[in-house]
DNA sequence: CTTTACCCACTTTTT
DNA sequence: GTGGGTAAAG
């Protein structure tokens, strides 16, 4: 037997084993599915299998990244370059760029971004005259990107009865008008949005039989990752792929779909063994991640889910601990614990950085970590929000790059042509986006004669050499490379010159954002062409291309960097961590608000608890504030539906606090009270920055450095007294001031020497009567 | 045509 | 608190 199959467990082997035919396996929660993933394809390679003949799909560049590498190291040759590895996306981007121009596309086809996909959506709509508060291109752009996903064509829109019923009930019935003209728009302008890549891809391969036999013919074995992220397009594009050989292997865990709002469906993993007779069915359910507690916590939340495919995670790993719950009075509040709780893991139980994380539901949630994590000094980095390429003076420049490579790209062209400033203003532009749309003729046609568009004298002329610049910048790539094109585009518009002057903090990072930029592509011009990789090339084109579908999170070679990681919970799936912070497990936030009021959504949003859960390893903490700043005002949220749903057994909830009492009256469950509130005392003191650091300090050390006595054992609440002397396991020495409330839940209000005066509930306080 | 000053809506999650 | 869009002023 090879060496990479023994170390797989039994079930593993026997996905690897399974050459031909479809198989589809169901793999739980870090049950080693990247493993058996990589394993298999480096089985099939061994096997005599061409790894030209292998297609492999993900969902995220990181995981193909990883799963390349993997092989290589079980081959340990250079084999693996020649697999067919990426996204859905990138993949079928590189596939259309030799393919476009079957179905009217020219090759060097821009990709849209969802910036600019509502960008020209907002022009579109205001040329219909309608208003964007009820026509909101978000809301336009999410159901064309529904109807691109269902593969479903304006025409087809415009009939579907279902379609036309949503948005003549939602008031908005001119949506399927709009999505044929933003349809129209982007052919004509050469561009394919997010959706478009998979929708073209099908159209491809659906009406283009010579093309469908060429890739069916290629990718002999098909293996897919994460399954149930998949929506309708994928898996028809899968479908038409395998339909010869049906060599196709899924991988994939119904408790883990939380992309429904993408198009995902279940329904796919659950009808695959329909569609494709005699499939195998491989269940992973021994996980290799997680501590017995953790998984049992996992497994309760689950269970609550009505729709899902039966499956028990198991581990031969220790109970481990207890999850903590946390509870305080603001989100800076949270910010802090957390931040502490780093601080005291890591010299506690000697942790590093990089074995935390801090996941939460929106990406709007980072600020208070981030505060809280530099103040300690505490290494950290965001993982997703705006990825670079998106920042504005990075898309900008980059504009001027797609206009070189895609005159038509009216986006671009619209996003450039006053800026830097240069004297063509609104008027100029509407008369010459009216005159393209009334001519048929594209907009940078247009630009070429802008006297037809009732242009004459200073806006003429200035149009005229902007058109001559362009041009220019167009030649330059016949002899030059992209490094040398951009180069001079930088220097001739004059923008790199001007950030470069600009010497506020924001201008300096804008202009190093610009330098990086440069660098990014002379990177990969120099960069020699990796062998097999189909219609790969170095052109600015390509360039472009894969850009545009890089994540933050993709960013590559900083890995290993010993930092806390931040990001939200989607986009940790499939990552795992020592130590995790769930955080924000309120009403309203995780449960989002948006998704109270069905089932499904509700049902999903269980799922991604479920995710954050099993990302641990080792130690997990749940928290959630009772106060918290959203668009600047303070909101207050119930503590999230979530946490009753694992059992008290599992939990620690020695850092549940008053600040986190419900207010609502569903409350089943009662948390230990132990008083954790803090007075906000520096918020706008305007004290000096040493001043303010100095009280956190003092805060610091008064809410957790109390180490308890060794002897340390809690007294009978009932036989505690006013004017006692005890200690709290975390506020130290204090006398009870005041006793309150009847004898279920006496209230005591404590002066402690160190924390301060503190309410605390005796029920569940633990108190050492000292005398 | 450009700059400035206010106003508002904004927060799910992402390739 | 922010960023983008609009209206009025320069």
């Amino acid at each position: 037997m090879q060496d990479y199959l023994k170390e797989l467990n039994e079930k593993q082997r026997e996905a690897v084993l399974h050459i031909d035919g479809p198989l589809m396996i169901v793999a739980g929660a870090g049950s080693g599915k990247t493993k058996v993933l990589t394993t298999r394809i480096a089985h099939l390679m061994q096997n005599g299998v061409d790894s030209f003949r292998i297609l492999a799909l993900t969902f995220t560049n990181k995981a193909a990244a990883e799963m390349k590498e993997r092989i290589e190291k079980i081959l340990g040759n250079n084999e693996a370059r020649n697999l067919f590895i990426g996204t859905f996306h990138s993949v079928f981007a590189r596939i259309l760029r030799g393919e476009a121009h079957r179905i009217g596309y020219p090759n060097n086809f821009t990709i849209y971004d969802s910036d600019d996909a509502k960008t020209l959506l907002k022009s579109i709509i205001k040329e219909n005259q309608l208003d964007d508060k009820i026509y909101k291109p978000q809301y336009v752009y999410s159901r064309i990107s529904a109807a691109k996903n269902a593969l479903m064509s304006p025409r087809e829109y415009l009939q579907d009865q279902f379609a036309q019923q949503e948005d003549a009930r939602n008031n908005r019935p001119l949506i399927g008008k709009l999505y044929g003209q933003y349809a129209a728009r982007c052919f004509k302008n050469g561009a394919m949005d997010f959706d478009d890549l998979l929708y073209k891809m099908h159209e491809l391969l659906a009406k283009h039989p010579e093309a469908l036999a060429k890739f069916q013919h290629r990718f002999r074995y098909i293996l897919i990752d994460e399954y149930q992220d998949t929506n309708m397009a994928q898996y028809q594009i899968i479908k038409l792929l395998g339909a010869v050989h049906e060599n196709i292997c899924v991988v994939g865990d119904d408790a883990q779909s939380i992309y429904s709002f993408r198009g995902a469906t279940i329904e796919n993993i659950l009808k695959f063994q329909k569609d494709y007779q005699g499939t195998k069915v491989v269940k992973l359910e021994q996980n290799y991640r997680s501590t017995q507690t953790i998984l049992n916590a996992a497994n309760k939340v689950i269970s609550i889910n009505k729709n899902q495919i039966p499956k028990k995670l198991w581990t031969e790993k220790s109970e481990g601990e207890q999850l903590k719950l946390v509870s305080t009075l603001t989100d800076n509040d949270e910010g802090r614990f957390v931040a502490d709780a780093i601080a005291e893991n890591k010299l506690r139980n000697h942790y590093r950085n990089s074995d935390f994380a801090i996941l939460y539901r929106t990406n709007a949630q980072s600020r208070s970590f981030e505060e809280s994590l530099r103040k300690h000094g505490i290494a950290y980095r965001i993982f997703g929000g705006l990825s670079f390429y998106q920042r504005k003076e990075v898309k900008d420049f980059i504009a001027y790059l797609r206009i070189v490579v895609n005159p038509q790209d009216e986006e671009a062209l619209k996003r450039i042509i006053n800026y830097p400033v240069r004297g063509i203003g609104k008027t100029s532009l509407d008369r010459l986006t009216l005159t393209a749309n009334e001519s048929g003729k594209t907009f940078w046609d247009v630009l070429q004669d802008p006297q037809s568009a009732g242009l004459k004298g200073a806006s003429a002329t200035t149009i005229e050499s902007f058109v001559i610049m362009i041009k220019s910048f167009q030649s330059m790539l016949q002899k030059k490379n992209a490094y040398e094109v951009a180069f001079e585009i930088g220097k001739q518009t004059g923008i790199v010159k001007s950030l470069h002057i600009d010497k506020s903090v924001e201008g300096m990072a804008r202009y190093e954002n610009i330098q990086e930029l440069l660098n990014s592509i002379k990177g990969y011009t120099e960069t020699p062409d990796e062998e097999g990789e189909l219609a790969e090339d170095k052109s600015l084109g390509t360039y472009l291309q894969q850009i545009t579908l890089l994540t933050d999170a993709d960013k590559n070679g900083e890995e290993d960097q010993d930092v806390v990681k931040l990001m939200t919970i989607h986009a940790a799936k499939g990552l795992e961590f020592q130590c995790v912070f769930a955080v924000g497990l309120e009403e309203n936030i995780f449960p989002s608000a948006m998704s109270l009021y069905d089932r499904e959504s509700l049902e999903e949003e269980r799922r991604l608890f479920y995710v954050v859960i099993t990302r641990a390893r080792e130690r997990l903490w749940i928290s959630f504030s009772k106060n918290r700043y959203r668009f600047g005002s303070l909101v207050q949220n119930d503590p999230s539906r979530f946490i009753d749903e694992i059992p008290t057994e599992y939990m620690d909830k020695a850092f549940v606090g008053l600040a986190g009492a419900r207010s609502g009256g569903h409350s089943s469950d009662n948390y230990s009270r132990t008083t954790f509130q803090r007075k906000e005392t520096i918020t706008s003191s305007g004290g000096s920055g040493l001043e303010v650091k100095k009280i956190l300090e003092e805060k610091k050390k008064q809410s957790f450095n109390h180490v308890p006595s060794n002897d340390f054992q809690a007294s009978d609440p009932d036989s505690i007294e006013e004017g006692m002397k005890v200690e709290h396991q975390k506020f130290g020495v204090g006398k009870i001031e005041k006793l309150e409330g009847g004898s279920h839940n006496r209230i005591a209000t404590v002066e402690f020497e160190n924390a301060g005066s503190k309410k605390i509930m005796l029920s569940f306080a633990k108190l050492m009567i000292l005398s």
